[in-house]
DNA sequence: TCCGGCACCTGTACGC
DNA sequence: TGCGTACAGGTGCCGG
């Protein structure tokens, strides 16, 4: 599931693969993928020909290709979406929703996506994001995040400290995995009242989210199957690293505890019942 | 304006 | 074996 390490290791594959080359044809199969494309599949194909790829950028899990003419190329890998670099000719995969050739020798770009949750769109370029990118925080890798002032954000939400996390306008890049690590890692059961939580219990829970990135980072992001995987086909090994997150009914490693998992937002929360204690009042 | 619930989507696992 | 159901979950929309 891409987060923000996921993501990441996507732009920096995207990177080596794509900056510096002009686009010479784009595919898409099926207009879903392109759904919040303003124009449409054939408008989206016409406007990418030609240009060519100045940069790769990412905020929080969107990530984008800067053009030569001013546009982005924006994206969204979704729940399970891929950028693959392979030699043209190589057959496609199931699932393949975008094909993008470019001039000269090297490798085409495909985006794969099985639960088409992902999606593809040209957006204008805005001041530093694309206007579209907008409404999203910044998030904890970038060097203008700013504690002090997301602290003071949390504290005026009158909702759980895992919802809050999750709310990209708040903070970005943080999902269901890396939420319930960082908790784990900062001893804050989900529930707890995101207006409740001292100033020391942010630090902590910041420090979390920063030394979880840092580790997936340094792994190439998180997999569990074959949804995620880098520009270059490789599996990420974070899993190994995981603490709580799919590990219900093991030991914790901190204290012996049984993991639980229980039902959240639609989802699962995965936390050590004696690490993460239930607030008496989760207004606290 | 803020918050919570839900639709979107497909492959896999599991129970009957 | 085959069918039905639950589950995985990021984002955006909608209603309260």
């Amino acid at each position: 599931m891409p987060e923000l390490p996921e993501v990441e290791t996507v732009r920096r594959g995207l990177e080596a693969v794509a900056v510096g080359r002009t686009i010479t044809s784009v595919e898409v199969f099926g207009p879903r993928t392109v759904r919040r494309h303003a124009g449409g599949p054939a408008d989206f194909v016409a406007r990418l020909r030609g240009r060519r790829v100045e940069a790769a950028a990412r905020r929080g899990k969107y990530l984008w290709l800067s053009l030569d003419d001013g546009a982005a190329l924006l994206a969204h890998l979704g729940m399970s979406g891929q950028f693959l670099a392979v030699a043209a000719g190589t057959p496609d995969p199931p699932h393949l929703r975008a094909r993008f050739r470019f001039a000269g020798a090297g490798p085409e770009l495909r985006f794969v996506d099985q639960r088409t949750f992902g999606g593809l769109a040209l957006a204008e370029a805005g001041e530093g994001v694309p206007a579209a990118v907008a409404h999203i925080a910044l998030d904890p890798l970038d060097p203008a995040f700013d504690r002090g002032a997301v602290f003071d954000r949390l504290r005026r939400r009158r909702t759980g400290i895992k919802r809050a996390l999750l709310d990209q306008s708040l903070v970005s890049g943080v999902g269901n995995i890396y939420a319930d690590e960082a908790l784990w890692r900062a001893r804050l059961h989900y529930a707890r009242g995101a207006d409740t939580l001292r100033r020391a219990e942010a630090e902590r829970l910041f420090d979390a989210v920063d030394d979880v990135f840092a580790a997936a980072l340094r792994a190439g992001g998180t997999s569990f199957d074959s949804l995620y995987v880098a520009v270059n086909g490789e599996s990420g090994w974070f899993e190994r690293s995981l603490e709580v997150y799919g590990r219900e009914g093991e030991p914790c490693s901190r204290c012996g505890a049984s993991i639980r998992r229980e039902p959240f937002m639609n989802r699962s929360s995965y936390r050590c019942p004696r690490c993460q204690r239930t607030p008496r009042d989760p207004r606290w």
